[in-house]
DNA sequence: CCAAAAGTGTAACATTTGATACATTTGCGA
DNA sequence: TCGCAAATGTATCAAATGTTACACTTTTGG
């Protein structure tokens, strides 16, 4: 078992390999090799486990009632799957696991993670961090969702991509398809919406960058939901 | 300092008076009296403290940056406010906390809580556990948004609220209004669509007394996204 | 018990968005 | 590098939702 690779993800991060060694010499633990198609965990399945990634891809795809794939996540080694759903008073897996390629993992049943994390400070910190950044992506998401217009979505986006960065240019950094199941609407809708702040000289497109010509008016739609 | 009004609260709940004087003997931690009025955290402010409101009543508003506030949530005592929030790299009050009453609150250092946390595993758990059911509420209203019309998100809706129940007949125990709003759509669209509902003979609306009169629509609506 | 405020029900009309279809273009794996 | 699958751009039409307005009812606080 090589524990270096575990010091490479944040739960992990700042605890030298020695130390994380022993944190791991009394706490019941296996590793276990998926083959490519194998299921780690299926959706709504108790989560009584923490799973690490350590070699390999996993895809993650939340299923609706009616059998249809909703969404769909990767995740590549090394790094744990649904960390924040390990407790909680009914604590399910949100999503089937399902190992892409060939991959290992290292399974800890919740009650050890509990002794793990209370023995090491820095881990408990790391724990909780993650979590509670987990929480902070979730919550900025609904308060995406809630603008009504995609307009308001787009220029809320934008004006995301754009914080911290000198250049007025962003890139999209994704397809303008995924980007529309993100915001939650059609992409023909998506792109129309595009077209006509292209169309009023508030953006220019050109593929997957964006230049923002207007940011005025982009805030100002932000922030009363109307522009002048 | 009255450490039995702690045990009632969830994050202490399984742990004894007696345990509980015992964890804060050495964690530095005071306690702090609010006038009606007085805020006890500013939006945005750094979270470096975790505030356990022991009585009283506080109001938590999130002020958009056009300065409308957008959400209103009460805490009543006693409960800790935004202990989700306590943790991650950059973690900032969500909301301005406003007394509401004059109230009494400790507050724990950030340091002193993963100490705190680290000495008692049932804390610990108390803990992680309503980390996890936070972002789990989180998840099913990103979920709920996810439903395209309000037809979808009402009968999800009720049929969330007759789960586990057996009469079809449901009370809303909120206003429509404010059903509206957590909708995330206008009040007068949420009156039509439940108005259709009616007399498409799916439902029975009775002030705020619902009844499901065809329940396997309600579920097909949920399931397919339409009906026959 | 009264008055004001909040909530309800509904209608007409304007906007936004979704669904569908199709022609290109791009990117990636064999 | 060829070919195919994914992604893009755009148009038309239908459906869903927002906006505004107003009359009425219920709740609340003094």
């Amino acid at each position: 078992m090589d524990y270096s690779l575990l010091s490479r993800i944040p739960l992990f991060r700042g605890i030298p390999v020695a130390e994380i060694e022993h944190i791991f010499e009394n706490a019941p633990s296996f590793e276990k090799m998926y083959k490519k198609g194998a299921v780690l965990a299926e959706q709504d399945e108790a989560c009584n486990r923490l799973i690490i990634l350590l070699s390999g891809k996993v895809r993650a795809e939340m299923t609706d009632p009616s059998g249809k794939v909703v969404k769909v996540e990767d995740i590549l080694a090394p790094n744990p799957l649904a960390i924040l759903f390990l407790f909680g008073t009914n604590s399910r897996f949100p999503v089937q696991a399902t190992a892409d390629e060939d991959s290992t993992a290292l399974v800890i049943p919740k009650s050890s993670v509990l002794g793990i994390l209370g023995k090491n400070e820095v881990l408990l910190k790391n724990y909780l961090d993650i979590s509670a950044d987990f929480a902070s992506r979730l919550s900025q998401k609904l308060y995406f969702m809630s603008f009504r217009t995609i307009r308001q979505k787009i220029s809320m986006f934008l004006l995301e991509l754009s914080r911290n960065q000198a250049s007025s240019t962003v890139q999209l950094g994704r397809t303008k398809s995924s980007l529309a199941e993100y915001f939650g609407v059609s992409r023909p809708s998506l792109e129309r919406e595009l077209s006509n702040m292209q169309h009023d000289g508030w953006i220019a497109i050109d593929k997957k960058e964006i230049a923002i010509l207007k940011k005025e008016s982009l805030v100002q739609l932000v922030r009363f939901g109307v522009v002048k």
